[in-house]
DNA sequence: CCTATATAGTTCGTGTACGAAGGATTTGAA
DNA sequence: TTCAAATCCTTCGTACACGAACTATATAGG
């Protein structure tokens, strides 16, 4: 990634766009061994948060929207990570579960995150990064 | 756009995804009475600063990949933004200008980048705000 | 002069993003 | 009960992202 130029102007939405583009890439390439993409780590996490969820209260809790939804879950599938039910109650509903192959990536999955995020804030003091956090959350 | 969920894991990769969405989500609305993409503003900005750069220079100023650029360039000719001329010296070189066009709205389109701004912001403190900026520029 | 290497740009494949339209199902109110 | 409105999900169209392969041109060293 090369570094960003001094003589961009003032434009907080453009160091807020080369910052996300920064930490995805990043992660992006420490998922590259387990053939999962960033989305699809997320996918991941929501579920370990809340197995069985259905796919529109999982693109409610990851923010996403479900048109992109509907694709990552059908490549997730595909791939082995994940299962989808129909809810017997509810005809129009999908519930997603993961499977044994997400189960046994787990524990490293979940610790690459962590990882992932300590390597982006290396940087920063510790102070720093509370409230680099804290600032990212305001802004929401 | 929906609020991210308390219940999410401390993620600082996950928080920066989010906050980007949000900002380029209020930005390409912003952006929709014009026809353009926040990608293809973006390239306006970049010409204003240097008309007549080539192709890889507007990349390297932009931190854009030279595939995801070529794409957009396209776009921006065909829609009347912008005009691509060999260079002379250089026979693998586009050199890259705008368009009347271009001029016309650009008073506007920059006055645009800054409400954008303004807005995103809008919730900080003027500390605050200062604060959020350095921290993106040190974490590129 | 001439080939090896480097650089500029395009194209391809895969994976997001997201508005909009559409099909299936459920629910609320008459 | 019955139908209109709401909900869930998929599909389509357009626009990024970006690695990789490819073409065309340029430059350097022998």
């Amino acid at each position: 990634m090369a570094p960003i130029p001094s003589n961009i102007p003032d434009c907080t939405i453009f160091l807020l766009a080369k910052a996300y583009q920064k930490a995805h890439g990043q992660f992006k390439n420490m998922l590259k061994p387990y053939d999962l993409t960033n989305l699809q780590h997320l996918v991941l996490e929501g579920l370990w948060y809340e197995e069985g969820v259905t796919a529109a209260d999982l693109g409610k809790l990851l923010v996403l929207d479900k048109a992109t939804l509907s694709g990552i879950l059908d490549r997730m599938i595909e791939s082995g990570w994940i299962r989808k039910e129909r809810d017997p109650n509810d005809g129009r509903v999908f519930r997603i579960f993961t499977t044994g192959k997400a189960a046994k990536a787990k524990a490293e999955l979940i610790d690459l995150r962590i990882k992932a995020n300590e390597e982006l804030l290396s940087a920063f003091s510790k102070e720093e990064q509370v409230l680099f956090k804290r600032l990212l959350r305001d802004l929401t």
